[in-house]
DNA sequence: CTCGTGACTCCCG
DNA sequence: TCGGGAGCCACGA
């Protein structure tokens, strides 16, 4: 099919296992799209509310939230901390901790 | 079909 | 460390 990206956002996103997190350029990148970052938030934004998605286990390439100042981003901060996530002073999370990389099966598979 | 938007990232400075 | 500018692409209207 066409539209793989999207599909393979979704099923990236949906493995990604509880007290980890990831950023969207990589989900982009293994969903077939490198440049696709935004259209993962995007897409992730869409489907969240739909497919019950962990959005909030994705973050920038600094390991912060990114979305809009408002009730949302301290919403995701608050169920990163409920996994066990920690935040050090400047709001970031420790990659060296909790990035997750996914398994080349989940993203193949179809 | 076209157009506007955006939960990103890279590249300077 | 932080901010502005440009690039990229999917999706809804």
């Amino acid at each position: 099919m066409t539209d793989i990206f999207t599909f393979r956002v979704k099923k990236i996103i949906g493995s990604i296992p509880v007290g980890k997190v990831t950023t969207y350029g990589r989900v982009a990148c293994w969903a077939g799209n490198s440049k696709g970052a935004r259209q993962v938030a995007r897409i992730l934004h869409s489907n969240s509310e739909k497919y019950s998605l962990p959005w909030h286990r994705v973050v920038n390439r600094h390991g912060k939230i990114s979305s809009r100042p408002s009730l949302g981003h301290i919403f995701q901060r608050q169920l990163l901390e409920e996994e066990g996530i920690v935040f050090d002073d400047s709001g970031r999370i420790d990659y060296s901790l909790y990035l997750w990389y996914p398994e080349p099966r989940a993203v193949e598979g179809e």
